[in-house]
DNA sequence: TTTTCGTGTCGTATGTTTACGACATATAGA
DNA sequence: TCTATATGTCGTAAACATACGACACGAAAA
């Protein structure tokens, strides 16, 4: 079967919907809070931190490098994740644009 | 195997995640767009707008009735879809809050 | 050198999402 | 009543997500 006919719709609304499918667990959430608190980019002692199994946590790291609001660089023997600035503020600013396109009025039958 | 370990993260997170995943797919987002711009509380004639088949549609919608984002409202023959002004109104506010929670600093490295 | 630690990759089980055809129902009009 | 229209439900195939154990690898410490 086809299953995936998303290219069909405006590259906006697709790049908004990646977008929110990277916030769509908890665990992503939390990841992002995590590394927005410990401003220090700390390494994938991330584990500690969310209460998942290790190869799980990097899964969810992985969702979240692939829509690249964070980023993990190679420093030494450790890997040091923090929040992709640019992307992140990106991503703010389309969800800001959508919201502010979608502007429901309470008008139903 | 378990596969669902959502509940363990803190209820404001879990709401984010649930209101983002309901945002996850383009053809969700056009039907937000397309209830919010035809104001009047337009039947499932969406099928029309959005180049998916008519089953799949109302799936989307379903998700987004699921998530409280929009409400379906029966009108005789005919039902009645439009946003849950109250709902989208409150997810904004948990991203808004999310969003100020989440602030980046590039001190990568 | 051997061990340990921090990482990453692979495989795999289970569950969810996406997409749709086929069938069912219910209301309004011919 | 018969038919068309609008809608909803069921089943199902394919793809993707979630969760994790087992294994691999390389750098630093013992």
């Amino acid at each position: 079967m086809i299953s995936n006919k998303s290219e069909i719709f405006p590259a906006e609304q697709q790049l908004a919907a990646a977008y929110a499918k990277a916030l769509s667990h908890p665990a992503r959430i939390a990841i992002l809070r995590y590394l927005a608190e410990t401003k220090v980019c700390i390494t994938g002692d991330i584990t500690d931190a969310i209460p998942l199994g290790r190869t799980t946590v990097l899964q969810h790291l992985q969702v979240l490098k692939d829509s690249e609001l964070i980023r993990g660089d190679i420093d030494g023997k450790r890997v040091c994740y923090c929040i992709n600035s640019e992307r992140y503020n990106e991503m703010k600013q389309l969800f800001d644009e959508l919201f502010e396109n979608i502007n429901p009025i309470n008008n139903c039958c």
